[in-house]
DNA sequence: ATGCTATTGATAACTTATTATCAATAGCAC
DNA sequence: GTGCTATTGATAATAAGTTATCAATAGCAT
């Protein structure tokens, strides 16, 4: 990452401006308002460096490809529309007091991941 | 499903026995102790086959492969150990009403996966 | 016990996501 | 503007999990 490529600078855009974790497929179409010849390769590579030198982060779902979110302190976790497919980050506080395991057991993360209807996929 | 084998009952007994979820690699390694012949792909093919039946359900975690538990009608969640790998069922009660997101969206179902350290693990 | 055929075991093929390859292109220091 | 070389685009290759293929085996009805 020693160049400043617009290829670079339109994905970097494109995560940032999203507001919600984008999977490389998503990158890679909306890079491509700005950058038209843009690779799905250049994608992949540059999405690598941005999770290496911490500016973006994955986001794992069950069964689905990662997706890729600008790197935030607070802790959130994500709602996936089971109609667009497309996922939220949720901000809402949730008391981890009420994650409960057996007593014996230490919980050291959790993932919480809720599915349904976007605010625009509910009607 | 029309004839009663042997793999298939040391298939079931297996995931029945576990009390956790398995991998086909569990399955397959646990199931050889009783049939000591039986393949991956028939496994993969009685998992296939009993998942359509009903009589399992595939426990999804993020980034990995599915597994196998005996299908349950109580609601629960699950534990990996970040140690051995393993998965556990965790039954104790979460208070759906914890489970916040904004109020134009609609939460069908969720996915709540702790990790860390299993009693066998944590020392 | 016999015969039909569902099932199995071994392995090739496939799938989807990601990475490697390499010639062509384009930052950027000069 | 030149030249060096990091980066790109196109695509082949890879990886891991799962499914398909097919001859050999083994349930089970008779």
């Amino acid at each position: 990452m020693e160049r400043n490529t617009r290829q670079r600078n339109a994905i970097l855009d494109v995560i940032s401006e999203a507001g919600r974790p984008l999977s490389t497929q998503e990158i890679h179409e909306t890079g491509r308002a700005s950058v038209p010849s843009l690779s799905i390769a250049t994608v992949y590579r540059t999405v690598k460096d941005l999770v290496a030198a911490g500016w973006i982060l994955p986001v794992r779902l069950p069964g689905e490809a990662d997706r890729y979110e600008m790197a935030r302190l607070d802790d959130h976790y994500h709602f996936k529309c089971s109609s667009c497919s497309r996922v939220f980050d949720i901000h809402e506080r949730i008391k981890k007091s009420h994650l409960l395991a057996p007593r014996d057991f230490v919980i050291e993360k959790y993932d919480l991941i809720l599915y349904g209807q976007c605010s625009e996929c509910r009607h």
